[in-house]
DNA sequence: CGCCTATTTGATCTGATTCAAACAATGTGG
DNA sequence: CCACATTGTTTGAATCAGATCAAATAGGCG
């Protein structure tokens, strides 16, 4: 896949439908390819980049650093995803971003993605709009901290690592590549090594999900949903059409 | 204060100046202004807005409810937050927004912004930055409830309040507007009334604040933020010029 | 006054953390 | 091709921050 069928795959999979003509746009979008190895920083908190990067391959992740060592992961983020598009009207960045496996990320300059926006503002929307379904996800996250219990989270986490992959077509069936460590997990959710293991331990034991070698094999979707409380409204993978 | 005055003086709040022609058309958009009384909601989970609302006057939250009773509020919004933007660009609803005191919000269509972000798309830019910076709040937030202890997270808090009412000039000093109950801090923490209640009275004892009768008092704005390891960098509030 | 809502206190319980150590898998250099 | 370092997973035991349950107190207001 190239960089520019994979971005022209994701806006699609957040509903926004494409002419040939801003196909091929897209396509003609400078870039660079940069190869990535597991847990290599590429943007960092403080930083003021000048392009924003798109994932081509791998995993990626968005953290922070609290005090006392711990970190937060924000997100995870897979193939099409851009998540540092928020630097174009955000200067300075308030976390970091980092591959968790070996990864490829495109990179465009800001300037090239600002000019691409005023030439094609139905494009601009539907960044806009990616940017909103990112915060919609923190959401979703915030409640799954806040107010679930682990075993939940974690089902949760599952539920929707695995709709997004579908939706950019990177699953085969129920399984899809999800290649975070288990301490790579609790730093997302909140929990302590320890106890993602054991909650681990239960979702196999209920037959929920086999997850191991950075494979995730759902075996029962609709009891992962159950335990994770899991509605995959906030993922707004659904089309959208402008209001008028 | 006009909603067009508060509209320019929270843009400039998030570091954009302009110019008077902007101004003017700001002053020109048609908005209705609605008085809500306090717990009443004006948006719900599961609506298709065709507008979107800016807080005038009093608090509003953002919140969904998770099985089981439990409540998560996301955010708190003050006068100049226009907490539904997202809603142009993503029709349903993931949440619903309440005022949480007797509350003023005006309200535009969605055409009538979609048509001024056309006309003005610097403005424009500085929607997106806006919904952009209500992201990074929910980021930070997910940091505290997911890593900070109880006495850290609501200090945490207390500073964000503080700086957002500043920054938009509605705080005197270092006391400011914060009706909210006990509870509802809970629920937007992740903890229970019960341990809310014994954590401000540390707070108390610490003599970093005063928080009665909805009104917050900062006593000792440097011992809050260590407590809450609190960096505004988050926030945003300082001017951005666009990428060259 | 009497009603309703918010705050406060006390006592008990538990989900999750922490500390510590074993175990497995993978890779690296000699 | 093996010794050994490294990183990830698993297990056990002790501890704790914060939840829960229950009830008292304090305001505000029609």
């Amino acid at each position: 896949v190239t960089h520019s069928a994979l971005m022209a795959k994701k806006l699609e999979s957040i509903g926004v439908d494409l002419t040939g003509d801003e196909r091929a746009a897209i396509a003609a979008i400078p870039c660079n390819i940069q190869h990535l190895k597991a847990n290599q920083d590429f943007v960092r908190e403080g930083d003021r980049p000048t392009r924003t990067c798109m994932v081509i391959d791998g995993l990626a992740c968005r953290y922070s650093n609290g005090e006392g060592g711990k970190r937060q992961i924000m997100s995870f983020h897979i193939p099409g995803d851009i998540p540092d598009l928020h630097s174009l009207f955000i200067r300075v960045m308030d976390h970091s971003l980092c591959a968790l496996s070996d990864t490829t990320i495109a990179s465009i300059t800001h300037k090239v993605m600002l000019d691409f926006i005023d030439r094609h503002p139905r494009i601009g929307r539907a960044f806009w709009r990616d940017t909103l379904i990112d915060a919609a996800v923190f959401r979703e996250w915030m409640v799954g901290i806040g107010r679930r219990s682990a075993y939940s989270r974690i089902a949760h986490l599952f539920c929707e690592m695995l709709l997004r992959m579908q939706a950019v077509e990177l699953a085969d069936g129920n399984t899809c590549s999800f290649a975070a460590s288990q301490a790579e997990i609790a730093d997302a959710l909140g929990l302590s090594t320890v106890h993602v293991n054991r909650t681990l331990q239960e979702l196999r034991g209920a037959r929920l999900v086999a997850f191991e070698g950075g494979k995730l094999n759902v075996l029962d979707l609709e009891g992962l949903k159950a335990a994770g409380e899991f509605d995959p409204t906030y993922l707004h993978l659904d089309g959208y059409s402008e209001a008028a």
